[in-house]
DNA sequence: AATGAATGAGGATTCATTCAT
DNA sequence: GATGAATGAATCCTCATTCAT
């Protein structure tokens, strides 16, 4: 309704339609790098504010708070897929690259641990729908015979390691991540991006 | 027309000393419900209104939000160290009572996965020194040769389970928990709370 | 989840539980005033900073916006109502009362004219109620072979006058809605609140 | 590999100026049409969507919320004055227009209702004009000893019409003008747009 | 010692308006 | 001349915290 009082004062360039795909890759990353310092409700503003866009921008690519996080659990998914789909990646390599993820990326362990929410259910299912997609990506290249082969056990260990990957010191997250994959009995590549 | 004016509000009962410690009790139970049922974000007026009390008696107690979940895990710890201390109860005995905190208390789950951490230095000590007084209680009764008797092995393994215990879906908890527990080829006994 | 940065600046003083019925009168008189000024829409901080309140209070006392408007509603049929009870007022004499309420109050014309709104539904099911209410003090005083007498004329007469006493020009509201009273044919005594 | 680069985005066809008129007509439509679906507040964004142009053709063809408001009821006045001026149209016919477009259109009741305006000294001007011509049209066919010859009872019947033509409930709009009209002793025609 | 109203900062969200393309 | 992304002010709303009673 009401007009913003100011209306005049210099306005900062607008990059136009081409930066739209920029703004949209700029905000996951600021998503990523927010999350891990400060957590999944960490202020969209904060998001926005890094990412150096306004707050209508990041409105219009996410619609709410849940879409942006899926957002970035996508890239990681698919990072983890494209890893799987690499001939010359071992399971172990690509349990490396999991890894790598599950020690960087807040919003990746969120997927999991996922909190006690109200009404949460739509995030949930995108939620179990990626879980899934990381499940199928590593069944697909796990080895016959492998400690992790029976139903259930590929993801419960995938969630074990994440709880073990928790707690804020950034440092030691990598370090109790394998710590967690020996006390498995599993065997895990370097711990990587893959292709970054 | 000249009867002595009504006060016009009832003033609730104020009941004295003896309520206190009463009014301490009950915000806790209701601390931990309404974690479990919201998330440990959930706005402290909804815990004072279901522990039945104002919200500046909440205040009293608890002077912030950490000294509330610090003093639900407390009664968490204080569980576990007494299941501990018990002749009776066998190391998978007591595994079985600390399970029964994971999966019920999302605060204890937290004490973990303790999200990134603005300025939580001193919460983070707390958390810490929580987590000690586990471990010794833990360790204290571990069996010679036991499958985590190395050093930073036995917590790495709580925080494990704790990973796999996570997600909204409340009856699936335990399950996972406890084939959590046979991945990592450790005995438990059964889930229970230590003298409820 | 984040704490005010400047908690330790002098903070106003706290009328305490004596000030809750005063505070919530005041937000209704300031309500009706920046109704009347600003429309239905003005900002309800505008409302609260009238008021002499924080907007916490405002939100305390009124849910939302509807509820609200629907309490400056009340008032004014509380008013009408009264007025038809009063045993010395005639049927013209109470139409004064109602020409004065449509002529002050903006909430008291959005009654009637609602505007298009998407889902107003429970909001408009208020509004019905109240204007029911007035429609029944109206009808038990109106007089035998009354001009307006029959089924619906008589809340039509009021929307019709409520129309003409529509417009910014406040002083001009007054002066048209009695002409519109005449070329009703209807007799209306003077234009005054009730018991004010 | 070496054909050349496509363009990246289907810029979409620019009319030229032939669409020039064609969009500012689709932008009259929409816009009357969104606010009767949605009141006068509607988001400018809406009725662009709607018209299906971009955001800047409303703004080129219509520098500000009144404009575009203004330039509808110009639609609405406009229609009014033609069947005034139809020598085949008695005066009854053109109040049967008059009501059409009353029961139609949410910004040509706005025009008489025009809330609390801050600053709207402009539009409201406007608002006057538009209105005068309506009373200019309509008194010009007014037949001799009409009962709305007095000065000023033309327009305070429009706006009491007007008043009772309110609310969200379509379908009764018009019975209600109806009874409005009746209720003034004032004959209508049918109930219908000029020349569509 | 308890109550619960009040405060007001901060975060969420919407939309008028501009502007690169 | 058109498009639609970007900006950011203003508003909505929530809740941690204080404080009169």
């Amino acid at each position: 309704m009401t007009q913003p009082l100011l209306p005049d004062v210099r306005r900062p360039a607008n990059g136009g339609p081409k930066a739209a795909a920029r703004n949209r890759a700029a905000l996951i990353v600021a998503a990523r790098e927010i999350y891990a310092a400060q957590g999944l409700d960490a202020p969209l503003s904060a998001i926005a504010r890094r990412a150096g866009v306004g707050q209508g921008v990041l409105y219009r690519h996410f619609p709410d708070r849940d879409a942006l996080a899926t957002a970035v659990l996508e890239e990681n998914v698919r990072q983890i897929e494209q890893a799987a789909a690499a001939e010359d990646m071992s399971f172990a390599d690509i349990l490396g690259v999991l890894t790598w993820h599950l020690k960087e990326s807040a919003a990746f362990l969120g997927l999991l641990h996922m909190r006690g929410s109200v009404d949460h259910s739509e995030a949930l299912a995108h939620a179990l729908a990626l879980s899934d997609r990381v499940e199928r990506a590593l069944r697909e290249r796990l080895p016959d015979g492998h400690r992790l082969g029976a139903a259930n056990d590929l993801m419960l260990a995938v969630a074990m390691v994440s709880g073990a990957a928790g707690g804020p010191e950034r440092e030691a997250r990598e370090r109790r991540a394998m710590a967690a994959w020996r006390l498995l009995g599993v065997e895990v590549g370097t711990v990587r991006p893959f292709d970054a």
